[in-house]
DNA sequence: CTGTTAGCGCCTTCAC
DNA sequence: GTGAAGGCGCTAACAG
């Protein structure tokens, strides 16, 4: 029985008053006789009337919908923050409104209108290689808008981020203090400043070390099959190098560090003992792999939850240029069997 | 610069024509002299002018979105779907509005009345274990729907989904030709439909073979704590039945087995000459495991795709009952080391 | 080929 | 306390 929507009116005709009287007893405002209200209240429940948000918010021009953009759902660092965000949204009375873009620019295009032409009130972008024509666009909307993860063109931006310099350092200087000298660096050519960061924090730590920085492969992507042609790639040249494999690999994060053990363990190389291997994020997976995975713990969840909260700042304020707001979360290293 | 929305009445103001006009022009809608159509493209474009979705869609009655509803973000069979679902979505102008409602019923109204309030044109469902006061709660909205791989209240629902029975046979199928004897079931105390149709398929499968099914565990969930806390409680069981692990173990998914396999390596048990494993799914990282996974294969990412497709013929229907229809896509059997 | 009028469902003044 | 208008941005019907 696909039954008609019941709008404010049916329910207004039905108690015997005027729609404005309805529209205020459902959101429970201005005063009026309790006995009314009460009316109201019941009929709208039994005559199955849903509020309309639609017409809401054409005429208050408030959405209550969160844009969130994210480059793909099929990865596990994203999914924790989309959870994260939502959770908080929810608990505000808010709704989000997911988009993957993948790496195609004129996806990205087309989501910003989608969002624009859906109004969203807030848009957050996660974990992106904002340019500065897509910074520049996201700018237009005159929306508000949060980046997680991804302030390399985000100097204007608001921004919850964790620091992916110290957490390479951090790995670094584990990796170091247990000896390990030949440390190679997997990177994934596809990540902006999460990658640099890292791989900067790789060459600096070395150098502080007194050791020279040789050997950086990068993978075309930061997934698993990144992780493998790297590693593919990366032997060859270490044996060139080194005359041996590389005594530990630091890896992009941890969807690239499992492709690089699936490679080891095919080549007959035992992880700790012949290659260290460590990843960065500490997906749920990397706790149960064999060896379990050495990396750095982001706090993937939380950085959806304060971005959101980030945001809701925002729409609290009436200013249309409240003061840039920075978070910077601090993860921590894990230390597993892989090194 | 929060530049104030740009309307057609802007445009047709600055163009010199009344509104309608500017609303077919932009629509390529009506006959009329290229010329004007040509102007008030421009100028649109000019000024920067993005149509209001909300607004049309109060007058149309059409908001091209399409809801979405999973249990979570953070689960890496969910995620391929939706990625299926959201590019078929787009490739056919719809946009997809994704919500999670963990096992919180509560939630799950609130999201369909969400979906209700922003006027979905259709639902999709995915693996859910759809009760049946949900079930009626969303066949109240009169909106379309369609299942994915949660037809167990849906007799009366759309449903696209893949054969559990049949895949959880060829699973069972190749471990008996591999002489496994002693063949524990690793189930999902939180899964429906699916879960039994598997758990049916080894009971059947030993029966077949003249074995009993004798050990069957079930953990909280299908996670990769799910799996360890099976595991751990599998073990002891199948000493006291047999005097020994069991030689096998069929798990409910692939995220299961990998926390079975963490277990087993810690007890020292070598996969799979002590004991061999197998998932269901074929997620991303079972291919990269050490030993790699057996597993069978879903077609994800075609599931979501299918359902979409199923959506979108029941939106181009006029007939506000179309005849059910349901789609059973094909796995296949992968196997890999660790059988 | 284009303009006028009306209304989608709701909220927000304002009178009463 | 409540009702009567007006309008959010757009499309649909009908004039002209």
């Amino acid at each position: 029985m696909p039954q008609k929507r019941v709008s404010i009116k049916d329910i207004a005709e039905a108690a015997g008053v005027s729609h404005p009287t309805v529209s205020r007893a459902l959101r429970g405002e201005g005063r009026m006789s309790d006995e009314t209200r009460q009316r109201i209240l019941e009929l709208a429940q039994e005559m199955g009337y849903t509020p309309s948000l639609v017409a809401r918010g054409l005429v208050t021009q408030r959405s209550h919908l969160i844009g969130l953009v994210i480059t793909t759902f099929a990865d596990p660092f994203h999914n924790e923050v989309v959870q994260g965000v939502e959770e908080e949204a929810i608990r505000h009375g808010y709704d989000i409104f997911v988009a993957s873009t993948g790496v195609n620019a004129e996806r990205e295009k087309e989501v910003v209108r989608s969002f624009q032409g859906r109004q969203v009130d807030g848009i957050i972008v996660s974990s992106s290689r904002v340019g500065d024509d897509y910074a520049d666009l996201l700018q237009e909307t005159g929306i508000p808008i949060v980046l997680i993860n991804s302030h390399i063109a985000g100097s204007r931006f608001h921004a919850v981020h964790h620091d992916d310099y110290a957490g390479g350092c951090q790995i670094m200087a584990h990796l170091l203090e247990r000896g390990y000298r030949r440390i190679a660096y997997l990177g994934n050519a596809r990540a902006g400043k999460a990658n640099t960061d890292r791989h900067r924090a790789w060459e600096d730590s070395l150098q502080a070390a007194g050791l020279e920085a040789e050997l950086a492969i990068y993978g075309p992507n930061g997934r698993l099959a990144g992780g493998v042609r790297a590693t593919e790639a990366l032997l060859p040249a270490a044996r060139e190098r080194w005359g041996a494999p590389p005594d530990a690999i630091c890896c992009y994060n941890d969807t690239m560090a499992i492709g690089a053990m699936a490679v080891l363990h095919r080549c007959g190389l035992r992880i700790p003992d012949d290659v260290a291997v460590t990843g960065f994020d500490d997906i749920d997976v990397a706790a149960y792999l064999e060896p379990p995975l050495t990396t750095f713990h982001q706090p993937r969840h939380q950085l959806g939850v304060e971005a959101m909260q980030v945001m809701l700042s925002l729409l609290g304020q009436t200013n249309p240029h409240p003061p840039r707001q920075v978070r910077t979360l601090i993860g921590r290293l894990v230390v597993r069997r892989s090194s």
